[in-house]
DNA sequence: CCCTTTACATCGACAGTCTATGCATAGATA
DNA sequence: TATCTATGCATAGACTGTCGATGTAAAGGG
């Protein structure tokens, strides 16, 4: 898998996985490596420094958390955050559709 | 359109547009604009030094031509430059189902 | 005669990802 | 007990790649 690609996408998927409740940096790259079916993997060097940006934008809110003796930083998504994470998917999927044009469509089935 | 998103595709995009043929930069453009119902657009900043980037690495090679009074620079896709887009394709196509899969899938649907 | 289009190129700014490193604790294992 | 792995957060510096701005140049139309 080519990691340049992921470039762009990392505020938008840390988005969609906070879209479910409030999570945390590693969890976050759990659920990324599971739906992703070991395809995505989220490195800390991108995800800290994006979490913060997000919360820097307030599309996210954090919060410190002690649970079973760790400390965590919980996110939560911001109703800001959960439009620009509306705007970014259809961008995405204009993107991707627009892409896969260019590459001729039936580039996955010959 | 986020252009971000464009990160990572554009030396694909141009192996892609010289698959038909030899090629030149401005020609790529539009071909790309074209395809893309002018949803993607290659600025130049971006396009030549892939260009150069691409023929460095053995992909492309090129050649100065006189057409209608212009002086173009046409590529042309080496055997190693149609190897490298097929696996770029292949790439491609893995990380955009991964991303729809962490989506949800039907994120087009809803 | 100027403006748009065609055509190539580079520079510096900027953003974002990665590797490496650091710290810290829980739990399993040797 | 000591060590290793997994969990958990964070940053610094290197690196890559895109972009806007700028420059050059010529064709063709108004």
């Amino acid at each position: 898998m080519d990691q340049k690609l992921i470039s762009g996408t990392v505020d938008m998927m840390i988005l969609e996985v906070a879209v479910d409740g409030p999570t945390y940096g590693y969890a976050v790259t759990q659920a990324v490596l599971q739906r992703s079916e070991g395809k995505l993997e989220l490195k800390e060097g991108s995800l800290y420094p994006a979490l913060h940006r997000l919360e820097r934008s307030k599309l996210l809110t954090s919060e410190w958390r002690e649970v079973d003796g760790r400390r965590r930083k919980y996110y939560r998504l911001t109703p800001a955050g959960k439009k620009t994470l509306q705007a970014r998917k259809q961008d995405w999927l204009e993107f991707s559709q627009a892409v896969g044009r260019v590459l001729g469509e039936n580039y996955g089935l010959t």
